[in-house]
DNA sequence: CCAGTTATGTTATAGTATTACGCTTGCTAC
DNA sequence: GTAGCAAGCGTAATACTATAACATAACTGG
């Protein structure tokens, strides 16, 4: 499975695997999913694309789960160091993994046009990347790949001029 | 050449064999080198850590080159299309290219320890992410390699627990 | 010189992230 | 049970990163 996020899926259940998945995790690692956590994940598991803190903080706001910066910060921290979720380093915005479970360095494909992301493997890329590394000494302990650039669906969109929505949020 | 950075090398035949490639590179395409631009080269030259667009504008103001944000930017935004130098996603700063006259995709490995930043070339993993785009029908405009973890110094230095400076202003 | 373009100066504002501190909650040890 | 502790949350304040908008100045080609 190559690159989850372009292709059309059965995206509820895409989304309640995720859910149930990261439950378990958190049973079986004594993590603690409360309510914010859950939510802020239910967030980012809705789209195929990368929200900014501030846009998770909109909606928890809205349903009174914190108003302040740091409560979706701290949520955000906790998915991604729980491997629920992935900072988008080249957007400074968050996503939900789309690989959960699997114990794995993500690759990101970001469309500019409709700024749906889709998550890839890496392992090949990284393998290489790890040889340069040791030749130069250097211990690696996290890796960035991201590719920007057009999506199937916007490439055939009038060479991708303007902003088009995709998704559960239009 | 994998990555310019960590070993011992004639910095200073290193900063002037950039300026005066920059230099040749603008005459050959037209592209204005002012007094700014240079100078902000020059600043990220100095080092090879990556530099924060504040870092650079504090410099600039001190020496009456300019004292708002837009100043750095656009200096920077020359530099980096110009392909004089890097944006580092993961820290938000921005590098000095190490490899300048080459067309490269840099790939970066950053010490979390004392911030040096070295060069590396991403041919190889790059050719794996472009497969794994193209079965995705996704087309790359800009990838993005970054690593994260510890260069040969800073893993000796009892597990890199404090805060190392290294480079020209210590 | 003149018009067009490119670069700079400056103000204001938008967007991203962290520090700090006090309160509450849930667990463990007694 | 309840005292003590650790983790999580609420909130205010602030730091850091980046851009929009508009006026002025400098360079270019005729
Ligand atoms: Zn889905
Ligand atoms: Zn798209
Ligand atoms: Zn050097
Ligand atoms: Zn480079």
């Amino acid at each position: 499975m190559p690159a989850i996020g372009f292709q059309p899926h059965d995206h509820s259940a895409c989304v309640d695997g995720a859910l149930s998945k990261a439950q378990a995790h958190c049973a079986a690692l004594g993590l603690r999913m409360t309510p914010v956590r859950r939510r802020t994940l239910e967030i980012l598991l809705a789209e195929h694309r990368a929200l900014g803190a501030y846009d998770i903080l909109g909606v928890l706001s809205e349903e009174g789960l914190g108003a302040q910066p740091p409560v979706a910060y701290r949520a955000l921290d906790f998915l991604v160091k729980a491997g629920f979720a992935h900072k988008v380093e080249a957007l400074n915005a968050y996503i939900a993994c789309a690989h959960l479970g699997a114990d794995h360095t993500p690759a990101f494909l970001i469309c500019r046009a409709c700024k749906s992301v889709a998550e890839a493997d890496t392992a090949p890329a990284k393998g290489r990347l790890d040889d340069a590394a040791r030749a130069a000494g250097f211990v690696i302990e996290r890796t960035v790949v991201e590719a920007e650039g057009l999506c199937p669906d916007c490439q055939t969109d009038t060479k991708a001029e303007g902003t088009k929505a995709k998704g559960t949020t239009p």
